[in-house]
DNA sequence: TGAGTGGCATAACGGCGTTACGTCTATAAC
DNA sequence: GTTATAGACGTAACGCCGTTATGCCACTCA
């Protein structure tokens, strides 16, 4: 059970073991599952090896964030080469949704506040800007080609993550209940036709009065 | 600590006591603080009276959600009187962020699943879709006048509230952690510039190509 | 060789949702 | 008026949670 770095022979790491199982239930049995007890057996020590490496819980949660988040930046700044900015703002959302969807257990711990009383360390927010920094610089980007008919980058950052991360969470949240409408073009079709719309609103050139 | 109905003389109702007492918690001291033990003491009974009225702590949780989106739900429709059928989605959506605001906790409680393991009845998920039937209905209204530019109300009314509530969602979150971004403009305004822009894009007639 | 330190197991604490059990009260039946 | 029945609910417990006091053991270093 023990993972091993090669260090100079294989060295045993509670540290890294304790980590992958907690990624390992939060993926295969959800968030209510992630528990210090539970985290450990699967790990192969006692709760306490959560407290000597992580400080408690809220670290734990804080070195999933942490993982969570880096994972999140990474399929963002993949997205990135295309043609026109706003084609990038464009990519830039459908990879967020992407990611989402094919990530719902780390989407619903940093975005929907999943882990009841948990708040986030200042080192988790940083990494966590690191994401909407991308989102503003495409916008920056958009605004300097005079693509974009708003003059605050955070704001119009704002709107597009809104509306990206708004119906996201919907999307994730009506998964499980309902049988309804969740067939797959459905979201899928609204993200699209938001998207568009929105981009449309704040696209400079094509407007009248 | 009894309130009462005026039935024929002061009866003690502990089922409304247990229903005050967790509104009153879950308002002054958060979701975190709703207990069964906390909300009992505070109604002045054990915590099996829970178990009498509500059946546990779900089916309390099912009448906060009740009262709450019957709130919401009233909110929304003392919205209504505007002159166009733009105005009148313009003014829900207002309406909608104004109430959220308003109400935070029961807000996240309702659509942030802010209480960890619940999941709602269905009389609350058909008593919640009352809202979002408030909303279909304008969509329809638009539609029917040829404002938008975009057949299927479900698409349209699911775009809208996407990015209502994710920006809503943002800014109560946002609201406790950081202290830069929380002057009350910023969200403000992000919210205009981003519903007008929405609007704007889903509108029909000034439209190029 | 001895002291000191870091990693960790055991067992406990208080708080959580929930429930088995017993009691008490109010109504219904005779 | 007495008895039976049922509903309301207090007590105390169960198993789960996050957390921690205590102590053991292996290791390093003087």
């Amino acid at each position: 059970m023990s993972s091993a770095r090669t260090v100079a022979l294989s060295i045993p790491d509670t540290r890294a073991d304790i980590l992958l199982a907690a990624l390992a239930i939060l993926d295969e049995e959800g968030h209510s599952s992630l528990t210090v007890r539970r985290v450990a057996a699967r790990a192969g020590c006692s709760t306490i090896g959560v407290y000597t490496w992580f400080g408690g819980k809220d670290g734990l949660v804080d070195a999933i964030l942490l993982d969570g988040f880096r994972r999140f930046a990474d399929a963002l700044a993949r997205a990135r080469p295309r043609k026109s900015p706003l084609g990038a703002l464009l990519g830039q959302a459908v990879a967020y949704r992407r990611w989402a969807l094919d990530n719902r257990m780390s989407y619903e711990v940093m975005f929907m506040g999943a882990v009841p009383g948990h708040v986030a360390s200042n080192e988790v927010q940083v990494v966590g800007l690191i994401a909407y920094e991308l989102l503003r610089g495409e916008v920056v980007a958009a605004q300097s080609r005079n693509l974009i008919d708003e003059r605050d980058a955070d704001t119009v950052a704002m709107a597009m993550w809104g509306l990206v991360h708004g119906l996201v969470s919907l999307e994730i949240a009506s998964a499980e209940p309902q049988g309804l409408a969740t067939r797959k073009s459905f979201h899928q079709r609204s993200f699209e036709v938001a998207l568009t719309a929105l981009e449309q609103g704040l696209t400079k050139a094509p407007r009248h009065r």
